[in-house]
Order: C-alpha cells, then sequence, then structure tokens
RNA sequence: GGGCCGGUAGUUCAGCCUGGCAUGAAUGCCUGGUUUGCAUCCAGGAGGCCGCGGGUUCAAAUCCCGCCCGGUCCA
C-alpha cells in the first residue's frame, strides 16, 4: 500500500488551527500546512523539495543543548500525565530478531505491543539512545541528518480495547505544543506531511513534522499488523512517536551541523588533530543549507555521489574540486565524531568484536573508523577520542566510565588485528601483481578480486590502489557484491520436528500442565492423572515433576508406575503449556492414575550441573571483566559447556582462576534462590544482566539469584545452596569463534572422571619416561632436545658415510671393477639396510665426482625394495634417463617409479625380484646409450 | 550457523595442481673479510616433527579423511 485515504491523517487539530492539506509537486507527498501560500512539504529531501533555512537563522526561543532538549522534552511530557522510563540498552539482548535497539519502540516490543505485558507505565515518555547502521552511508555528508547512534525521544500511549489512553489527534497536540509553546518555534512554521510506516510487522499512518526543511519527529499511528501482506486491524493501538533529540537541538542552535551542536568539545578538538579548524564556517553553513540532496543510498556507486556533489558545488558556486577538498576530510571528522560515540556504546554494554552477530558489526565499525582516521592522519588519536567522548557522555550514562579500560583494551586488540590483515593483504596483493607481471597479464583478474575481499577481507577499492601501483588495471564489475553474495547462497536448514507438530495440534486443547518441579525442585515422586495418550508413545499427565528439555538442561528421566506395571520416561518437552513425556511401552490408559518416579542420579547431576554453570558464568566475569556474557550453554550428565564473549584466548592462568573462584562460591555455602517475577519489576532490580542465556518468553519470567554472586533468568533446575555441587573442574577450553570461547567443565562426583584421566595420563607418561612426576617437565624438554641432536648427528653420519662410500666405488669404477657401456660407468650396487637416504647422498657424491656415471643403488627389506638411480652430467648428455630406468626396474619389484633424467627412484614388495634390479637397469641403460 | 583462504627455517613466503634429494627464496642471526656512521658490499655457516592424527602408495610437505590453530566473508 503507497498511502492511507485522507481520513486516516486528518485530526481536527488541523480544522482548529487552519491547517490545508496540500500535494508536494515534487515528492508527490501530501502534507498539512498553516501557511497557506506553502508550496512544497517544505522538507529538505534529497528530491530537493526545500532547503535547510535554520541554519545560522533558529527558530527557538533560545539554544538548547542536547541535555537541555532531552529535559524539556522529557519533562514537557511529564507534566502531560506521562511517566518517565529509563533507557534501555542499545544492545537488544531480550530480543532475537534483532541485534540493537534501533527506535524507542523496540524497548516494548513484542510482549507489550503484542498485549503479552502490561507497560511499564501508559502513557510513558523516554529518551532512547538508538543504533541504526542502515544509513551509515550517509552519516557525515549529511551534515547530521543522519547518525548511527542517536537519542529517540518517544512518548509513547497503548490503547486497549477496554482503556483509552489517547489517540491521533492528541498526540498532533503534544507535538505541536512542545515545538512551539516550549520551544518557542512559531505555529506556522510546523509542517505536517503524510507518510507510510511499517516495520517489525506493523504498520499504520505517521505525520512527520518538518520545520525549516528539518523533520524533527515522526508521530506514528501502530494500528495495522501485516498477515500476507495485507493490514489487519490490531486490537491494540498504539502511538509510538520518534522525537530526534539531536535534530531538536541542532535546529535550535542553528550551526552549520548537526555534529557542532552536539559534539562540541569533542568535534573541536577532532578538526584540530586533524589540522581543520581553519575551515571557513561560512562555507560549511552554505554546504550544509543545500545537504538535504545528499542521500548516498548503499548500493549507489561514485557517480551518484558525485553528480550531487557538483549539484551542490553549482548551488554554493564553487568549483566541484574546491567543495570536495574542502568538504570531504570536514565530513571524515563528522563521521568520526558519530562512529566513536556509536562505538562507546557498543563496547560498553560488552559487545566483544567478533566475526559473527553484533560483534561483527561492531567490528565492522572500528574498521571504517579507523580508516576514517587514517584518512585524516590521526588514527593513533582513537583512544584520546574515545576518552574526550566518555568524558562527554558519561555524566547522562555513567556506565560508559566504568567500562573504560576494558573499551581501550578491545579497541587496541581490535587495531592490532586489523593492521595485520592490511599489511598481509598488501604483501599478498604485490605477490600476486608480480606473478600477473611475468605472465604479462595487464587486467586484475576478478576471481582474484573476489577472492581477496571474500578469503582475506580486503575490499577492491584496496586492491585496487596497491595493485595499479605495480601497474596492474583494476576494474570492479558492477555487480561484484552480488558475486560474493552468490558464493555464500546456502541451503536452507532441513526442517525437523514436523512429528511433534503434529503432536502438538493433538493436545492443543488440554490445560497448562502443572508444574510440579518449580514447586519443589527437589521432588523425586508424584502422583497425577492420566490426561491423554497418543501415538501409543506420548502421556500427558495434569501435573508433573518431570523437567522437560530447555534452557539447555536435558530433559529427566525415570518412571511411571500404573497397575502393578512400570513404563520407561525416556523424554519430556514442552509443548506451549503441555508437557509431554515420552514412553517406552507399556502404557496406561487415560483417567489411570500414575506414580511418577524421578532418575534422581541423572537429575541430581543435571542440577549440580545447571547450577554450577550460572557460578562459572559469574566467575568468568568477575576474573575477566564486565564484557563477558554467556553465549550458549548445555548441561550434560557428566560435563557442561558454556560459551562466553571475550575478545582473546583464555590462558591457563586465567582458565585456573575461574576454576578456583567459582570453587570459592562453592565453598561459601551461598543459597539459591529462585523466585517468579513480573519481567518489568526483574528488570528494574536486576538490570539486563538477567539475560545471560537469550531471550526469554513471557509476561512473569523465573529469577535465579546465587547470593550476590550471580542473578540470571532461568527456567532450569537449581539446587539450594551452592555447597551441594561439592567441587567445580573446567576441563578445558576452546575458542569456537573470534569473540567466543567455550569453557567445559563438570561438576559435582562427575567432575572426578576428568581429574582421574589426568592423572592417569601423567602416570602412563612418567612410566614410559621412566620419571618422576614432578621431573617430568624438565624429561620431556631433555628427550625432546636429545632427540633433536641425535636427529642432526645421523644426517651429518649419513653424509658422511655417503662420502666415504663414494670414494670406495670410485675407486672401484677406476679399478675397472664397474661395467663400462656404451662409454659411460654403469655402476649397481646393492646396499644392506634400506636406507634411501643414503643411497640418494651417495649416489649423488659419486655422481658429481665421476660425471659419466650412472649409480643405480637398491636394497630391500622384508616388506619393500627400493631403487634410487642417479645420473651424472655427462651421462644424461649421452642419453641417459633415469626416469626410465628407475620405472622399468621397480615394475620388476612389482611397484613403480619417476623421477627426473639425472634422479629417480622407485620400488615395489616383490623383495624376491631384487637379484634381478641390477640386470634390468643395464639391459635399459644400454638400450638408451645405444639409440644415440 | 554457513562458506572460503591459510598453517613449510626466528620472520615473510615459494614448492602442493601433476607424489620422487627441502642443493628451497628473501630477510634476520652467527663467523670472516671489505668498508665504515645510520637498511654498504663480498665469502662462508648455523637454523625445518613441512600444525596434529589416520588413510592411499614402493614412496606423502604434496592426494583423501578427521582434528587443532589462525584469518576472512555472508546471514
Amino acid at each position: 500500500m503507497k498511502r492511507f485515504p485522507e481520513s486516516e491523517y486528518y485530526v481536527p487539530f488541523f480544522d482548529e488551527y487552519e491547517y490545508l492539506r496540500k500535494l508536494c509537486p515534487i515528492c508527490g507527498k501530501y502534507f498539512w500546512t498553516q501557511n497557506h501560500d506553502q508550496e512544497t512539504c517544505g522538507e529538505s529531501t534529497p528530491e530537493g523539495c526545500a532547503p535547510l533555512s535554520f541554519i545560522e537563522n533558529s527558530p527557538t526561543r533560545r539554544h538548547y543543548s542536547l541535555q537541555e532538549v532531552r529535559e524539556a522534552f522529557l519533562s514537557f511530557f511529564g507534566k502531560q500525565g506521562h511517566e518517565r522510563v529509563n533507557p534501555y540498552p542499545v544492545v537488544a539482548r531480550w530480543r532475537d530478531d534483532l541485534y540493537f535497539t534501533h527506535a524507542s519502540i523496540i524497548d516494548f516490543q513484542p510482549y507489550v505491543t503484542d498485549g503479552v505485558t502490561p507497560p511499564p507505565a501508559n502513557p510513558l515518555v523516554i529518551s532512547q539512545p538508538c543504533i541504526r547502521f542502515i544509513d551509515v552511508d550517509n552519516v557525515g555528508p549529511t551534515f547530521g541528518r543522519h547518525l548511527t547512534i542517536f537519542e529517540m525521544g518517544g512518548h509513547h500511549a497503548f490503547n486497549y480495547p477496554d482503556k483509552e489512553v489517547y489517540w491521533k489527534d492528541q498526540t498532533v497536540r503534544y507535538h505541536h505544543e512542545f515545538v512551539t509553546k516550549e520551544l518557542g518555534v512559531k505555529s506556522e512554521e510546523v509542517i505536517y506531511k503524510e507518510d507510510v510506516w511499517s516495520g517489525g510487522g506493523n504498520a499504520g499512518p505517521d505525520l512527520e513534522s518538518i520545520v525549516r526543511g528539518l523533520e524533527l519527529a515522526t508521530l506514528v499511528f501502530m494500528k495495522f499488523k501485516v498477515i500476507n501482506r495485507k493490514f489487519v486491524e490490531l486490537p491494540l493501538r498504539t502511538v509510538d512517536t520518534g522525537y530526534g533529540m539531536e535534530r531538536y537541538t541542532w535546529l535550535s542552535q542553528g550551526l552549520a551541523s548537526c555534529f557542532h551542536a552536539v559534539y562540541a568539545p569533542v568535534l573541536d578538538k577532532v578538526l584540530k588533530m586533524a589540522g581543520l579548524n581553519r575551515v571557513d564556517n561560512k562555507l560549511l553553513a552554505r554546504v550544509a543549507e543545500e545537504s538535504g540532496v545528499m542521500n548516498v543510498e548503499k548500493t549507489a556507486d561514485r557517480s551518484v555521489r558525485t553528480r550531487v556533489r557538483e549539484r551542490v558545488a553549482a548551488q554554493v558556486g564553487i568549483s566541484f574540486d574546491q567543495l570536495d577538498k574542502a568538504i570531504f576530510p570536514v565530513e571524515s571528522a563528522f563521521a568520526a565524531v558519530d562512529h566513536t560515540k556509536c562505538l562507546l556504546f557498543m563496547l560498553a554494554e560488552g559487545v566483544v568484536p567478533s566475526n559473527v552477530h553484533e560483534g561483527y558489526l561492531t567490528r565492522l565499525m572500528i574498521r571504517r573508523t579507523y580508516r576514517l582516521l587514517k584518512v585524516l592522519r590521526i588514527e593513533r588519536e582513537l583512544p584520546n577520542i574515545i576518552d574526550m567522548q566518555i568524558k562527554l557522555w558519561s555524566k547522562d550514562f555513567p556506565h560508559l566510565k566504568e567500562m573504560q579500560g576494558e573499551i581501550l583494551e578491545m579497541l587496541s586488540v581490535e587495531q592490532e588485528k586489523f593492521t595485520q590483515t592490511l599489511k598481509k593483504g598488501a604483501s599478498l596483493i604485490k605477490r600476486i601483481a608480480e606473478e600477473l607481471k611475468t605472465k604479462a597479464v595487464s587486467q586484475f583478474p576478478v576471481e582474484k578480486l573476489i577472492e581477496l575481499y571474500d578469503s582475506h577481507g580486503l575490499p577492491p577499492e584496496v586492491v585496487q590502489e596497491t595493485a595499479e601501483n605495480s601497474g596492474l588495471q583494476v576494474s570492479m564489475p558492477e555487480d561484484f557484491y552480488k558475486m560474493i553474495a552468490e558464493r555464500h547462497v546456502q541451503v536452507p536448514p532441513q526442517r525437523e520436528m514436523e512429528k511433534i507438530k503434529g503432536l502438538e495440534a493433538k493436545i492443543s486443547d488440554l490445560q497448562k500442565t502443572q508444574t510440579l518441579y518449580y514447586e519443589d525442585s527437589y521432588r523425586r515422586r508424584f502422583e497425577a492423572c492420566v490426561l491423554r495418550v497418543v501415538s501409543n508413545k506420548y502421556v500427558v499427565l495434569e501435573k508433573t515433576a518431570f523437567y522437560p528439555e530447555g534452557g539447555g538442561q536435558p530433559a529427566d528421566h525415570g518412571h511411571l508406575e500404573f497397575a502393578g506395571k512400570s513404563s520407561e520416561v525416556v523424554d519430556v518437552q514442552k509443548l506451549g503449556n503441555v508437557i509431554v513425556h515420552v514412553l517406552k511401552a507399556p502404557l496406561p490408559k487415560e483417567g489411570d492414575v500414575v506414580k511418577g518416579i524421578i532418575d534422581w542420579k541423572r537429575r541430581g547431576n543435571l542440577m549440580k550441573q545447571h547450577t554450577a554453570t550460572h557460578i562459572i558464568n559469574g566467575a568468568a566475569r568477575h576474573v575477566l571483566g564486565q564484557h563477558v556474557w554467556q553465549c550458549g550453554a548445555q548441561k550434560g550428565l557428566d560435563r557442561s559447556r558454556l560459551d562466553i564473549s571475550h575478545f582473546r584466548r583464555l590462558t591457563l592462568e586465567e582458565t585456573q582462576k575461574i576454576e578456583a573462584t567459582a570453587n570459592e562460591v562453592v565453598a561459601q555455602n551461598l543459597s539459591v534462590e529462585t523466585s517468579w517475577m513480573p519481567r518489568g519489576k526483574a528488570e528494574k532490580l536486576h538490570g539486563f544482566r538477567l539475560y545471560q542465556g537469550g531471550v526469554v518468553p513471557g509476561k512473569d519470567i523465573r529469577v535465579v539469584k546465587i547470593g550476590d554472586w550471580n542473578v540470571e533468568a532461568c527456567a532450569g533446575m537449581h539446587l539450594k545452596n551452592t555447597k551441594e555441587i561439592g567441587f567445580i573442574k573446567v576441563i578445558h577450553t576452546e575458542r569456537i569463534q573470534d569473540g567466543v570461547e567455550r569453557i567445559v567443565f563438570s561438576a559435582g562426583l562427575p567432575a572426578l572422571k576428568p581429574m582421574q584421566e589426568t592423572d592417569r595420563l601423567l602416570w602412563k607418561l612418567s612410566e614410559i619416561l621412566n620419571a618422576p612426576r614432578e621431573k617430568l617437565e624438565q624429561t620431556a624438554k631433555r628427550f625432546m632436545r636429545e632427540w633433536k641432536e641425535a636427529r642432526h648427528r645421523e644426517k651429518q653420519l649419513v653424509k658422511e658415510i655417503a662420502v666415504r662410500e663414494s670414494l670406495e666405488l670410485k675407486g672401484s669404477v677406476e679399478a675397472k671393477k664397474g661395467k663400462r657401456i656404451e662409454g659411460a660407468n654403469f655402476l649397481a650396487q646393492k646396499f644392506k639396510s634400506l636406507d634411501v637416504d643414503r643411497m640418494i647422498q651417495t649416489a649423488s657424491e659419486v655422481v658429481k665426482a665421476k660425471p659419466d656415471t650412472i649409480a643405480v643403488f637398491y636394497a630391500a627389506d622384508d616388506k619393500n625394495a627400493s631403487v634410487v638411480v642417479m645420473a651424472g652430467k655427462d651421462a644424461v648428455e649421452m642419453g641417459i634417463d633415469a626416469s626410465e630406468i628407475a620405472k622399468e626396474t621397480a615394475s620388476v619389484l612389482g611397484g613403480g617409479g619417476s623421477g627426473r633424467p639425472d634422479f629417480a627412484q622407485g620400488g615395489g614388495p616383490l623383495t624376491n625380484n631384487i637379484s634381478k634390479v641390477q640386470q634390468k637397469a643395464e639391459e635399459v641403460a644400454r638400450k638408451q646409450l645405444g639409440k644415440r
């Protein structure tokens, strides 16, 4: 749907304020204005509907800092009955459909907007830091209209069928009042433009407010769900507003760019570092006014950008080159100032740069920032810029300061990695270029370009630079990134669980199964009534103490007893609210009362492993830092694993420290408390650290708290106190992805097993090396050293023997003991032991001394026979081909051989035929010499 | 989660496709000489579990399988 009818946008406010609805002849959108002479929509769009006309001419009552705009916004809506809500994290860990919070409404999706959970307040107001990568190419060129990190002010009202808060008219009135009465903009300057908003499966009409060319806010009326491309009305209608706090700040200050308004102290210093502090502000202001046409589409090639710039240059009245030279570095500084704040917020919330997920986006951001700073020749200043950003923002966001050390460390690790990649890349390109040159190829092949990007991370532009220096032409095909994409087409994963889905339909009418394991996690026996039996395999009870698989904890096993029979429970799954036991025959009948008995050895172990997982997680964070988050976990009967985010390989020392810390927690006998509470309350009480295991659905969540050590939202089975675990042993660690470390450990009695394994190994080693345990290390070192020395000595000896033997043989050649055939010396010799290396060395010496010699040396052990054939320089010239001799003689031995004319070897398993080698070799040699 | 590239002297790499002596290359190191201020030149030398484990083969750095380690791209 392109647009909604007028009725979706009309509000009585427009009549009251004598607003007129008009159609913009340039962008083709409807808009509402009080100024009846207004012709275009008044927004500074890429189509050029209007310039920005507030530069050096602010329409507001006074200048506002970002902090002041935020406060004005929050308190204005506070006065209008909105409750203030603290901002959420920028890393959206409570969602599995996106990585970063990119709008204020994200905080309340999906549970609030789907009606599952009540909102924390209604109506509410919030100023939410948001991260958006979608516009990253525009950050800088648009002078701050686009940012990767910004604060979105939102006042939200959730209208339920039985409870109306406010809807369109009131929303527009609030906005209008805020802009005119609070900020002092004249009413006739405020234009409302109609648009259609959709995102995240929801949609609705929206009005954008525009003042002096700048879009300031979007007022969205979320009332549809998109199902099969059709709009279906939602029972819950949400007022979703987004006020660009930075844009209001910019508007009020009327400075040349949004960055001047928001980042003044940092921008000043960055410009100074880069030697750009004398840039003409008048010129900047003129460019800013026209910057609305800048809108670099992600896929657009350079020519579009150039064209747009030329247009701006014409408007400003200077040449393209002049403009580009003056403005381009400033835009880079703008972007750098934005990107470093973005990095600061991401890293402060513990995103570890990596090759996957949000970590990868962070890595791309770091590399992008690094390249920008490099263009400005201030890449060494990155830590200083980050420090300045911390200083600027930690007043409002105190958590930034706490992470200072870790952030700088992560950045330096990342920077080091990147320079390594670039360094390696440069030498790689050079080598390829040289190789191509020797082949007289002047065009850089596309497949090499693709390989360099895909496998070595070198964008074509970088290749271009380096390769063109070596005189190679590099042209990038238009569909380069499409070609990359084609290399990554993947087969969609096959669907499993189809059977279970069929099962779900057959039990969906049943009531929620009562969960006895939550009432008492130590309960081992219970009685319950059978509600349903499906497919002679699945049994549903009214209540159960069997824990179904979930949250990385495997299902309980055990028995059901009924009418004197016993049936084994082999699996337990949760389908919706119903718990299904998978049984091995015999099966009870529907209506039977059965006795359930949990396999306690299994369950007890799993509880130990699970509580231990939480402790290890806490220990890892304690030892390594606040950037540690759980990225995955799986509990097992005798060992479990926990994946954590960390930017380096774990060292042995760190691992042992984690292990020691975890065991201290065990020894402290901390109590483990589990409780159910509303999501909002839990978040308020314990923060977003709760969501270690990823998304936790539902209105109420279960909070597992281990003393003051660790709090997580978790549905699993836990002990009552840590001492019950007994002992935790870390078995090993591995790096499963860049930035993700896996810790494999065991808890309780099963932890004994890996320790005994290690013990056994040491025992064996001690036996083999014949050394006591405490001397093992130095003994192993000594053996290694001696082995090396021995190997070295052997090599020398073989050489020496070869020289001696060759002297003897040379003597026999001279004494004409060897055969002379066709003017060449033919020397065949059987060696006593099969030592190919020695034969080669010897032959090599002989041939060197007597270049007209053909040496055929052979030997056999009980399994194989080998032949070495070497021909001197003169012999080769006479027509000898050692390769053929080796091949022919080896065929007598039942094998094969080959090599070069001067040297070849072969062999075979028929050791009995070794006596025939000499004759055969001579025969072939004669033939070769005779041919000449 | 998936794809791709790589692991060989201290370092950067060649050799692998097409199995057959690692006389491997450059650089760094050591010795001697020539010079002598700042990447000088010449001669000689030391330095390799060819990532680990299997398999194929008369023969594996090279081919096949598994693992470990590093890099990189995509979602």
